[in-house]
DNA sequence: CCCCAGGGCCATA
DNA sequence: TATGGCCATGGG
């Protein structure tokens, strides 16, 4: 990696593509903690000190993050280029998975059509666990909305050029919200009280990504984040791949899981929890990977 | 008006 | 351990 000023570069690993990147952060759900841009991304970030404002452009070898507001200082630009290793999964050799995928006729499509597609993660432990207690049971359109209010509402945030750009607010500020609160921003009571739990058990310092971190594999992670009121099986095993990048989650029960894996088995019903099962053994340890690529059957072009 | 949506909790048996 | 009701709202 390659430190100047205000810019870092960091290399681009084989099977990379930003376009498809780029297309999931685009898959027609306007995202309010990040901002498209002529083939860039812009994301304000905050490590501690005074948020700053990143964008993150492709060159040729290498994807390039510019800072474009705010003077971070050289570790907070260190911290950044690591949250955008992490958000894009540069570091991650692939082409395991992509062997496994021509070992299986009916997904050797995907190491063609989606070749270069990345687990785009999600760094921040507690935004991951909120926009999953958002999103469970209401329809995607609907769950966007929900975090912008929250966002808009709770976040901080600047102005860049008549842009506003905005932080997801921190978990002492929901731990310290009353159900009310968040059910004039249309949270039912059940979610509003999720995630005042969650925030709380973040505030008191009952949960961290560092702690979740040290434990030794996958299933003990799940134990831990299914012990928390509003984390289920499927909550949990969407942050493990997402923000913690285990390789070897599947999130049981996803209604997009299931339609994808209906459509390829040609089933035409549901797949029972064992036919799922049946179907990801080949991509023992690549499981994340594959749901992944699934969610991506789902999203033409 | 109906069904379902990138679930999870709780009561019941 | 398994099953069903419930949540709240929007999109198709």
């Amino acid at each position: 990696m390659c430190l100047s000023n205000h810019t870092v570069r960091l290399p681009k690993p084989d099977l990379f593509s930003f376009d498809e990147c780029l297309h999931f952060l685009d898959r027609g759900y306007d995202d309010c903690l990040y901002t498209l841009e002529n083939r860039s991304v812009l994301k304000p970030l905050h490590f501690g000190g005074d948020p700053f404002l990143i964008r993150v452009r492709e060159e040729t070898g290498s994807l390039v993050m510019d800072v474009m507001y705010g003077n971070p200082s050289e570790k907070q630009l260190q911290n950044a280029a690591d949250y955008v290793s992490d958000w894009f999964d540069l570091s991650r050799d692939i082409s395991p998975f992509y062997r496994l995928l021509k070992r299986e006729p009916r997904l050797a499509f995907m190491q063609e059509q989606y070749r270069g597609l990345r687990l785009m993660g999600i760094p921040d432990l507690f935004e991951a666990l909120c926009w999953c207690v958002i999103g469970q049971q209401i329809n995607l359109t609907f769950a966007h909305r929900l975090k912008q209010r929250l966002v808009e509402t709770y976040g901080t945030s600047f102005t860049h050029r008549s842009s506003r750009h905005y932080l997801f607010p921190e978990p002492a500020q929901i731990a310290a919200l009353t159900i009310g609160e968040l059910r004039k921003l249309q949270f039912s009571h059940r979610k509003a009280e999720y995630l005042t739990g969650i925030a709380g058990e973040f505030a008191e310092g009952r949960i961290s990504r560092k702690a979740l971190k040290r434990l030794p594999d996958t299933s003990g992670m799940l134990r831990q984040l299914t012990a928390i009121r509003g984390v289920g099986e499927w909550t949990a095993n969407y942050v493990l791949m997402k923000t913690l990048h285990r390789m070897d989650c599947i999130t049981f029960g996803d209604t997009g899981l299931q339609n994808a894996v209906s459509t390829i088995l040609k089933l035409g019903r549901k797949p029972a929890r064992k036919e799922i099962e049946t179907f990801f053994k080949l991509f023992a340890g690549w499981e994340s990977y594959l749901v992944i690529y699934l969610w991506r059957t789902l999203s033409s072009s």
